[in-house]
DNA sequence: GTAAGTGCAAATGATTTGCACAGCG
DNA sequence: CGCTGTGCAAATCATTTGCACTTAC
C-alpha cells in the first residue's frame, strides 16, 4: 500500500537522500534507487542489473554490487538471505516479516507488530541483548500451489 | 538438553539411518556425521571440514558438501543462511528458532512453542499455504557486548 | 561385480577488487 | 580541479561437477 512516487519527486527525493549522507548523485545510483523503489519482489543483484540495464544500457553489474552496498551501509536497503545462497534486497527498511515460497522462493513482505508484544522465553534473558524480531514464514504460495494440482 | 551418544552407539545409529535411506555407510559420512552430532554452533561446510580433517586427513572438501547435500535430502540435516552469504549446516531438524548475533553472526538454538498458537495475520490467509513459522531474533550476544563495553 | 562414493582438479556462480578514466560537487 | 564513482577485467570465495579410481554391499 506504498504510494509510488511521480518521477520528478524521486530525484528531488534522491538528492536529499545523497547530501544527507555525503554521497555524490549520479546516474547510475538514481536509476538503481528508482528500481528499487518500483520493486516489490525483493530482486537479486543481477535481477536489479537487469531492470537497470533497460535504462541506463552502459552499467556494469559491477557497479551495481557498490551502489547496492552503499545503499545498504547508508541504510537504505536491506541485504536478506533465505532460502536461496545469492542475496536479495529489500527497499523496506522498517520493520517488517517475509513469507518465503519453498518452491519459487519468491519473498512477500507481511506486516505483524503484535509480535513485538510477546514476551520471549526465559532462557533468552541470559543470551545477550535482542533488538530485533524477525519471523520468516514458509509455505506454498498461491500459483505454486496451483501448479502442484494442475 | 540433547544427550550425546557414546561411540559405539553412533555407529548403529548411524547404520540404521544408512539402511534406511538406501545410501551407503563410508567413514567419511560417519565421521562427518559424528561432527554434525556434536556441533552446537551452527558450522559450515568449511568448518565441518576442518573438524572433520583432524579424524580422516585425507577427506576432501567436496565430499563434506555433497555429504551434507545427500544429509539434507535423506532430512538429517537443514542448511541455513542469515547473515552470511555461506551456508551454515543445522543438525537440528525439529521446528525451532534462532538467535543470531549481529556482530560475530553465531547462531544459537531456542524454542518457543507457543509461537505456533497465535493466529497469523488475516492478510495471509490469501497466501497459500504456510506450513512453517521460523522466528529469527537478532542483537548482541553476551560476549560482544562484554568485547563492546571493554 | 557393480553401482555408489571419493578425491582431485577444473568449472561455475556470486561477489569483490585493482586500476585507469570519467564526472559530480 | 580533486576526489568519488564507474567500467572493465581479473581475482576471490563458496559451491558444484567431470572423471578415473576405490569401496560398500
Amino acid at each position: 500500500m506504498k504510494e509510488k512516487s511521480v518521477s520528478s519527486d524521486i530525484l528531488v527525493e534522491f538528492r536529499k537522500i545523497c547530501e544527507k549522507h555525503g554521497i555524490k548523485l549520479t546516474y547510475q545510483r538514481l536509476e538503481i534507487y528508482r528500481v528499487l523503489l518500483e520493486a516489490d519482489d525483493h530482486p537479486s543483484a543481477e535481477e536489479i542489473f537487469l531492470r537497470v540495464q533497460e535504462r541506463v544500457p552502459t552499467i556494469s553489474l559491477d557497479t551495481v554490487y557498490r551502489t547496492l552496498a552503499t545503499f545498504e551501509k547508508v541504510g537504505l536497503i536491506k541485504k536478506i538471505y533465505s532460502l536461496d545462497d545469492k542475496a536479495r534486497f529489500d527497499p523496506n527498511v522498517s520493520p517488517h516479516h517475509h513469507v518465503v515460497c519453498s518452491k519459487c522462493h519468491r519473498i512477500t513482505d507481511f506486516s505483524w507488530p503484535e509480535i513485538e508484544k510477546i514476551p520471549l522465553p526465559e532462557e533468552l534473558k541470559e543470551w545477550g541483548e535482542i533488538k530485533e524480531r524477525y519471523l520468516e514464514l514458509r509455505g506454498l504460495c498461491k500459483d505454486c500451489l496451483q501448479r502442484e494440482k494442475g
